[in-house]
DNA sequence: TGGGTGACTAAGT
DNA sequence: CACTTAGCCACCC
């Protein structure tokens, strides 16, 4: 409602914040990847999205935001499937016994 | 102010 | 299905 579009100059109005905004609304059992998170604040860096995480930590429901091809974020796989059994967030597995997110059922957007 | 980095993506092999 | 290459954009120092 302002003519300004965005509506926040004041904290929270930063890329990073708003990335950390988006993850936490993220439900238990959902998923989102770094692109769609990206594509939802009007940007393609998903990389950036990926940063941020890094640097927030453990303070964030990190094991919900996955690659696009369904995969957890690197080195935290085996940490984010004990998240995923708990939450049971639908997973896929492949033959050789990885497993994936199943994004077609999982797949979560605010 | 500018350069290097990375919890990525998509396309090709 | 798994690995490799090139492109992108914001973050940190």
């Amino acid at each position: 409602m302002s003519p300004g579009a965005d509506a926040g100059d004041g904290p929270g109005a930063d890329f990073a914040s708003r990335v950390v905004e988006v993850v936490e609304s993220i439900p238990a059992g959902r998923v989102m990847t770094y692109g769609s998170i990206a594509a939802v604040l009007g940007s393609r860096a998903s990389r950036a999205v990926g940063q941020v995480m890094a640097y927030a930590g453990s303070e964030l429901p990190w094991w919900r935001v996955i690659r696009a091809s369904g995969h957890a974020p690197r080195d935290h796989e085996s940490r984010a499937l004990e998240m995923y059994r708990v939450e049971g967030t639908p997973l896929r597995w492949s033959r050789a016994g990885a497993f994936r997110v199943d994004l077609e059922r999982a797949s979560w957007e605010p």
